[in-house]
RNA sequence: GGCCCUAUCGUCUAACGGUUAGGACAUCAGGUUUUCAUCCUGGAAAUCGGAGUUCGAUUCUCCGUAGGGUCACCA
């Protein structure tokens, strides 16, 4: 078999989106997989709408997933070559420079001489499709000799560089046939295509970058979405590994992926599953890069002391890094760093009990805690201990119901043990004691 | 509108023409040492419609219907 070698072609005139991420995937998948040429070119040649920033932005995303690619050039530095290949075709008759019509000033460009007929090509994933490239016209293929259209670019490049699968979006699917007569007409190879249905936004339709709902790639690193986490879900839209495995690294990917696997159809990409997905990720890192991920998102309030204690916590909770900051905006760590303010004592009776229930087992768990060692309060299991036996006598949501909501003042958080457990013994106490004063 | 593509639970999907149509997310119910979360168990939930072919169609064919893509001196 023949050296794979695959590409993906963006024009930087937005900032790089999941769309694009997709593409990236499979292209990289299948090139690691065959032990191929991966390259990323820049399709820049609308000098009005491509920026820099959008083609930094879309390497600095392939970077952040890890999709390291073999090569890397620009449409804008390519010109000698194009015009060197526009002559070429005027040469032999299958392009000319014609006069303009519909242009400002009336200049020149080149069209393709159409030879009208009809293009049948393989699509690895569609089948054969054939198109009638007659009411395509006389496609115009370059500006002027100096700016060369995309449909030309595209072919050139991809000759020169000997791709051999063109993986890309369906939206290129009638694109296909008239790049093909380009490519015959140059003599070039022709690559095998794999057209990969389109991601659509909830409503249906194809994603926008205006879709509120579709960010760009460095967003969701912004998020706190892991990388292989983004890699799994995005390529788990469209594509299956024929068993019901879910959870996948990339280079887990790299073996399983397969092009005969991929769906035909497009798909909506749903964000709760990715937020899933995430999580499982996080619960596969150690503690090491727990600290590293979760250090990022971390409110200042929050000390290096306190992230110890809650970490198991915040992995349990937390599906995705940003998650942290609406947790601690809603309030939720409050009660780890100081004492709540109880406002409304009737939350403190459970169910079918009384206020002097509620007073009487705090009371009592006060005593526990007055005659405990601060060791007691190392853990959450400690904790437990020491209050278990009586809740268990007297009704476990009696006593830890008021407990709980003594220590956060909130009607929902962790458990009282655990609470404990991250305040200590003194603060516990103070807490106990201010509550049963006010009684 | 022309051309092209597609069609299984709400969503992502599985099912060499023969399965009680499977899984996951979400959802609902119950349980796991009080609430929330986690975890476990269970439930509800789909083959777009109509003709064929066949002993037998989710699966093959055709026709509808619906959805999407594309029709630039953008890519």
């Amino acid at each position: 078999m023949s050296k794979i070698v695959t590409r993906i072609a963006p024009s930087p005139t937005g900032k790089f989106h999941i769309g694009g991420l997709r593409t990236a995937l499979y292209n990289y998948f299948f090139a690691r997989q065959n032990e191929g040429v991966f390259i990323v070119r820049s399709e820049d040649t609308d000098k009005e709408r491509s920026k820099k920033e959008f083609e930094e932005n879309m390497l600095e995303a392939l970077a952040w997933l890890g999709l390291e690619h073999d090569a890397f050039y620009r449409q804008s530095d390519r010109t000698d070559i194009y015009i060197e290949h526009i002559n070429k075709l005027i040469l032999s008759g299958h392009a000319y420079e014609a006069e303009e019509s519909s242009g400002d000033e009336g200049g020149k460009v080149i069209r393709f001489k159409n030879p009208n007929i009809d293009v049948t090509f393989h699509d690895l994933i569609l089948g054969d499709i054939t198109f009638n490239t007659e009411e395509l016209g006389d496609f115009v293929i370059a500006r002027n000799m100096n700016s060369p259209l995309y449909h030309l670019t595209v072919v050139i490049d991809d000759g020169l560089s000997e791709v051999s699968h063109v993986i890309r979006g369906q939206d290129h699917i009638s694109n296909t046939a008239r790049q093909i007569l380009i490519l015959e007409a140059l003599g070039f190879t022709r690559p095998l295509y794999a057209h990969i249905p389109l991601i659509l936004s909830e409503g249906g339709g194809k994603m926008s970058k205006r879709d509120p709902s579709v960010y760009p790639v460095t967003e969701y690193r912004e998020m706190g979405i892991l990388p292989d986490a983004l890699i799994n879900f995005m390529a788990m839209i469209g594509w299956n590994p024929g068993d019901e495995r879910e959870i996948f690294t990339k280079e887990e990917l790299v073996q399983a992926f397969s092009l005969d696997k991929v769906q035909k159809k497009g798909s909506v990409y749903n964000i709760q599953k990715l937020f899933w997905i995430n999580k499982e990720h996080l619960k596969k890192l150690s503690d090491g890069e727990l600290d590293i991920y979760f250090k990022k998102f971390l409110p200042q309030e929050i000390s290096e002391e306190l992230y110890l204690k809650i970490r198991t916590l915040l992995v349990e909770r937390v599906s995705y890094g940003k998650e942290i900051v609406d947790m601690y905006q809603a309030g939720e760590f409050s009660y780890y760093i100081e004492n709540p303010k109880i406002t409304d004592l009737s939350k403190i009776i459970w169910k079918q009990s009384t206020l002097e229930d509620a007073k009487k087992h705090l009371s009592h768990v006060l005593e526990l805690c007055n005659k405990a060692e601060d060791s007691d309060f190392e853990t959450e299991e400690s904790v437990k201990n020491l209050v278990w036996d009586y809740a268990e006598e007297v009704g476990k949501g009696d006593v830890l119901w008021p407990l709980r909501y003594t220590l956060t003042g909130q009607d929902k958080s962790p458990n009282p043990f655990f609470v404990a457990s991250v305040i200590g013994k003194e603060k516990t106490i103070q807490r106990i004691q201010s509550v049963l004063e006010s009684l």
